[in-house]
Formats: structure tokens, C-alpha cells, sequence
DNA sequence: TTTT
DNA sequence: TTTT
């Protein structure tokens, strides 16, 4: 047993990509306020990543945006890469079987991105930053948009 | 919303260790078999961190063992902390809110670490390994079994 | 372990009574719809009880209203009672520990039962149902907004 | 979203039954402990019907019998049919979509059937008792270990 | 009509 | 590196 399942707002378009196979897998992230303030008086947030493939990855790619809220129901997944410098990084995501769109911050319009770019998320982001040792979302999607080096073993199905 | 639920089998024995204010805290991971084998036919599991604070800790500590199965309810946390390197470590974790202790493997004994540490875990864990940098369990909890200096910015209640 | 995650629409306004010893008590119905139709192609709902107590039930009955939309985290729970005729009826309904309040079908849309319901839902129960003795939600809450006679035994805390 | 995870044990073997066109349907009862005793000192329980599907009743009914524990991951299904008085009845109920076998109370044995009938749990339970007008789990399916009449509009798939 |  |  592995489920899991949030209401939170994507902090970011997602990120649509193809495994070299072709296979379209979408990343975002999104905020889930947590019920109560801290010892600060301060509204804290987790910021849990989200992995879709295939079907569900166009789904999500399509309908959700920066600042949309929706329900995701998935499973935590744990893995493990090298990095550049040799160092293995550990990674904890969501991986999504089911996501409901929800209300929401707008119809999507307005915000950052807006108008442009409905496929999928990709440019809002500062190039550079893909590939950081630390960034747990990082890798092994490097380039948006495009297909690029995944292993197979990386597919869920 | 932010809602898990696992069953799974404890990879080690809890860490049980207290925060500078006494408040105990217990940590562990739970492997977590996946459904379906992967394309090498090999069945593959998640190792997911497990926290767990104050009387649930205490219990946790004293009913888990390496090999043991649980059901953990909890939420999903993110946080993060700088390494001693400078670099900003991103940790995800689970924050358990119930556990059910399962029948598991044995009734404890037999194992790795049976007759001794009723209290807590420590021991049976390779030294050196724990302030790695990449590893997202490894801080900032150090020193098992006594007060470590952790901010109260952790404490979720 | 009973664990209930629902996102839904309400069918009719929340109902709001009290207990003889004052304790609210919150009633209502969410319809969940089903991910598929069925064979004759029609979108099926699952129309599901909750119960809500004390202030998460003030808090239902002053923020939810026909047709809203909310994700409701609680527990299935089983009870029976022996209606006017003597028989043994059996309830199965979910008790709500968390409601999350979501977009839903406007923003409340004028009050009760506001005149003519675009949403769904409304008005489509024969009048004269509830106080039936089949009816899973009708007893044992009787009038509402007001203290009924009901057993201290159906309090859960 | 309509996400239902229970861990409890069974009140009796599975009963498995067939519709007319050969889908096998098991159904059982699972206790699910409360985790808290009411204001009598007692502990109480909620007995949830489960109703399973195809291989999944199979599985079931293979292996899960009376007193043994299993964690159920499915959804509430609401349904009603009229039964021979011409009455109404509301059903409750949880679609299993998971099962997972847990340590439970023995290996089997001991119970109440052991030894005979391994391949359903039909035959332990009182004659008369199924089409009883309010047991929420007697109808529709009713003769047991052999096809029945039961609408197609009640397969979940 | 309930289980550990 | 975060959302409403």
C-alpha cells in the first residue's frame, strides 16, 4: 500500500517531455498550505513534486497551469541518480495515477504565462538550473520539449 | 489536503533522539514493495523516510523493529537545510500522524539487532554514513539517542 | 485504519441540529461522481452521508451549501437503530474529520435553496421521504436547528 | 475522488458468487477496530461490506477467511433497489480495488471453517438470513456459489 | 448478524 | 526555486 493523495496549487506551469521512446511524462510541483501556522504566526507550505506519464502527462500539461489547484491522487516513489560530480542523489516524488482539476486561481489566463505556450511549460524557467547537483526535480528530464536520455527503468508501466 | 498511507517493512531499527527541548523524535524508513515487477523482472521497492514526534516517537521506538511491518498514516513534509558544504539539501519525508503496528516478520527477535536496544535503534547503522551530504535523512537529527541541536522551526505541532 | 477522502457536490443545504447536551451535529449529502459511465453511457454519482460534529460542523453548516464543491478527509462508520416499526435498520455513513472547502458551482449562490438550482441536485427527493424508514440519513436526526433526542452513545469523541 | 483505505478483519469467510454472465462477485464484512473506547468503556468497531470484482474476488475468496486481516483500498458505492415489499432500500458499500493480505489471526485454520470449502465462504451463514428486507448486504446477490440474477448496471467495470 |  |  502507497497512496497518496493532495489538494495544492502548482507553483509553476508543468513541464512536458518525451522519454527517448516517446513517451510524454510531465513534472510540477505544487504547494500544499499546511493546516497551521508555525511558532512565527507564518502559513507554511510543503512543495511536493509530481511526476505524469503518458495520457495523464497530456492531461496535465494541458489543463493545469501556474497557480491552479488541483486534487492529485498517486504514490510516493524513491529513487536515486549520480550526479556530475560522482555524489548519488536521493529523490522522493509523487507519482500520479489520477489528477482532478480543481477551481483554482483563475480560469488560467492573467498569470505568468498566459497566452503563450499551451502545450506545455517550459521557458518560464532560468536555463541553467536543470542539471543542479541538488535540484531533486532536476534531473533525469533534462530538456523540455524534446526527447532526452532516460532509462527505461525510470517508466512506472 | 495531504494525505499518505503505507504498509511496509522497516529496512532498520527505529532513531529514536530528542530535540534540545526533550521532545522526542523518532525516525525510520519503511520499504514499500511496488505492485508490479520492473522490465527486468525484478521486484523493486520504495524506501520511504518515516518522522515521527512525541508519544507516537516513544511508540514507535519501542514496538518497530528492523523487518517489521506498519501501517503509517501521515503527511507528506518538505524542508530543507544547508550542508556543511554551503549547499541547500532538499528533503522529503514523511511526517507520521498514526502507525499500526502489522505482524510483520517475526515477532521481533531473530534478527538483526534482537536482545539488545529495547530503546531505540542506533548502532546498526554503518558510522560515517550519517552526515553525508546527500543523505535526506541524515540531518539534522545527529547524534541518536541524546539532545541535538534542532531548531524549533521542525517541531510540526 | 478508516480512512475516507471524497470530493464532491453537496445535493441540498448542510443540516444543522444539536444534541440534547448541545453538541452540533452538521448532516449532508455529497454526490461524488463515478470516473466512467456506465453501460448505458450515463454519468453515474455516488450520493454519500457525512456527519460532521461540533465546530467542523458549525463550520460546514455556515460555508457549504447546495451544490458547493468539497474534499472531506474522515472514516467510515457503521451504526443501526430500530425504527418505528420495530426493525433493525443499518447505517453506514462517513464522519467527517477535515473539510477543505473548494470552488464548487458559483460562489454560493443566494441562500437555502436559491429559487431555481442550475447546478443539480435539488428538489428531485419526493417530499415525505425523509422520516422514512428506509431513508439511511433520516434518523435519528429528527428536527432541524433545534435539540433532538439522540443517545450520547453516537457521539464519537 | 472517492478513496476508501481500511485495515481491519473479516466477520466471516468471503461468500463468492457469480452474475449471469459469469463475473465473480465476493463479498464480506470487515471489522475495523475505533481506535478509541466509547463513553461505556467498550471497544467498538465499524463492519463495512466489501464487495470485489472479477480476480479480485477470486483472490479473495482464495484467501481471506473469517478473523483473517487484510488492508482494502477501494471507494464507497451508494446504490438502492426495491425489495419485496415494494420499499426502497439504500446500500452502502466499498468497492475493493486492492486487497492486501496481511498476518491476521492465524494462518487460517483454527476458524470456524477450516479444513473444508477453500474455494468460498458460502454455507456459515444462517439460511433465511439473505433477502432479509434491510440487510444492507443481502440483496442483490443471493444464492450462493452458483449465477444469479443481477442487472448489469451493478458491474463496476 | 459480526472480527482480533 | 515556489502556490492561493
Amino acid at each position: 500500500m502507497n497512496k497518496v493523495i493532495l489538494i495544492g496549487n502548482l507553483t509553476k506551469d508543468p513541464e512536458l517531455r518525451y522519454t527517448p521512446n516517446g513517451v510524454a511524462v510531465a513534472t510540477f510541483t505544487v504547494a500544499v498550505n499546511r493546516p497551521r501556522t508555525n511558532q512565527a504566526g507564518e502559513r507554511e507550505a510543503d512543495f511536493i513534486n509530481i511526476v505524469a506519464w503518458q495520457k495523464l502527462a497530456d492531461l496535465c500539461a494541458t489543463y493545469l497551469r501556474k497557480g491552479r489547484q488541483a486534487a492529485i491522487e498517486g504514490r510516493i516513489q524513491t529513487r536515486s541518480y549520480d550526479n556530475k560530480e560522482g555524489k548519488r542523489v536521493y529523490v522522493t516524488e509523487v507519482v500520479a495515477e489520477n489528477v482532478q482539476f480543481l477551481g483554482g486561481r483563475s480560469n488560467d489566463g492573467g498569470g505568468d504565462n498566459a497566452g503563450f505556450d499551451p502545450g506545455f511549460g517550459g521557458g518560464n524557467k532560468p536555463s541553467g538550473q536543470r542539471n543542479n547537483d541538488f535540484d531533486p526535480f532536476g534531473d533525469p528530464f533534462a530538456s523540455a520539449g524534446k526527447p532526452i536520455n532516460i532509462s527505461d527503468d525510470d517508466l512506472p508501466f
